[in-house]
DNA sequence: CAAATTTGTTACTGGTCGGTAACAAACGTA
DNA sequence: TACGTTTGTTACCGACCAGTAACAAATTTG
């Protein structure tokens, strides 16, 4: 039925196709479960324009991770832009949107983390992708719990990330059963809240 | 030089080496990474003393993680038995102790998760697995937290999971950069001390 | 020692995967 | 129209993988 012979696809846009498709199969299914067959039928189009465009399925994997980076990095600056001038709003506003996206069916965790899982290897280029972009969001967490006035912001910080982690994680590791991460955002604003101007001498012992 | 013929396993040591081979092996580069001729090679075994044992692979996947099931429970009653009867102390030193694995080289993150993320179908027996850990997890903090007197011993208790879980998850996706990390106890005891007696009313707006 | 059980060895199957070669068809440009 | 470029098609390669069959050797049990 499907007459799916030379319906030619035009100039460019293999590129774009293919890497929608790398995007939604990777993400859903993972790297090493996703063959580069499995993209080139969800793209439609053929196998050799795969090869034409990536010298390799690891060259695709780390163009799969750059479009998602820009991705966080839109989304966290939708959060920033929601309540400019205000890291405390902003943050807790992060971490509601978190929350939401979380909460999504089709949601599978950060996609960074399962590319780190599935590549043990720390020399791997797809590794060290991650651990670049890992230490951006960092500095970006740094610069807002600074601008927060927080008593300890490195400590901050951290704990914001482990917590953002966690919901990634806790999200795959649990069914359909994401009740609790609606308290993300009441945690997130109890721990801004004590963060600052509380006990500052607390470091020393 | 290794004239490995006809060298024997005795007896019913033959599944304790596979499990040990794949323990190693399957935490260190996942599942899908690693082969049963690996294990084999590993554990020093034949491979039909593999499907002997066990009827397949994700048979061998899921015999695995009830040895680490099995491990984590005990570190868990070791964190606990050093503080006996004293919550706070106890969830401290829980998060000392993971601290401290985390910081190891050759730790990979939780391995619950790891897996999760390499079988992202729901309904495979794996998964489920997986998050009946997850769940009994819940409820053991939960415990703890109760024990504390928390003002909300449930948030309380997810809090600490998503610290938890953060900290597997940053493990991975840092390189050598770990020195965050020792950051953790410390959070957390701030955190417990907050979480009992404080502003009791916050829930209501 | 003899029989039964367990393990090792070798060789194989059917399948999948990443990647490539050669050629045909469509498109853009002149 | 004619040419160069880009895409699709088909077929293939070598490697790897999960799992099995048949037989030989070692160990236990009697």
């Amino acid at each position: 039925m499907t007459s799916k012979k030379r319906a030619r696809v035009p100039r460019g846009q293999a590129q774009e196709k293919i890497l929608q498709a790398a995007d939604e199969l990777f993400y859903q299914e993972g790297i090493h479960a996703v063959s580069v067959d499995a993209i080139v039928e969800r793209a439609g189009i053929n196998k050799m324009s795969v090869y034409r465009q990536f010298s390799s399925k690891t060259d695709l994997v780390i163009a799969y991770l750059k479009k998602k980076q820009a991705a966080f990095w839109q989304e966290w600056e939708e959060s920033m832009a929601r309540h400019p001038d205000r890291p405390r709003e902003q943050l807790v506003q992060f971490f509601a949107d978190l929350a939401d996206r979380a909460s999504s069916q089709e949601f599978r965790g950060c996609c960074f983390l399962n590319v780190a899982v599935e590549f043990p290897d720390p020399a791997h280029p797809v590794r060290e992708l991650v651990c670049a972009h890992q230490k951006r969001i960092f500095d970006a967490f740094l610069e807002r719990t600074v601008a927060l006035g927080a008593d300890n912001p490195r400590e901050l910080a951290y704990t914001l990330i482990l917590l953002m982690k966690g919901t990634h994680a806790d999200s795959q590791t649990y069914g359909t059963d994401n009740a609790a991460i609606q308290l993300l955002p009441s945690i997130v604003e109890k721990l801004l809240a004590a963060a600052v101007g509380a006990d500052a001498g607390a470091d020393s012992k």
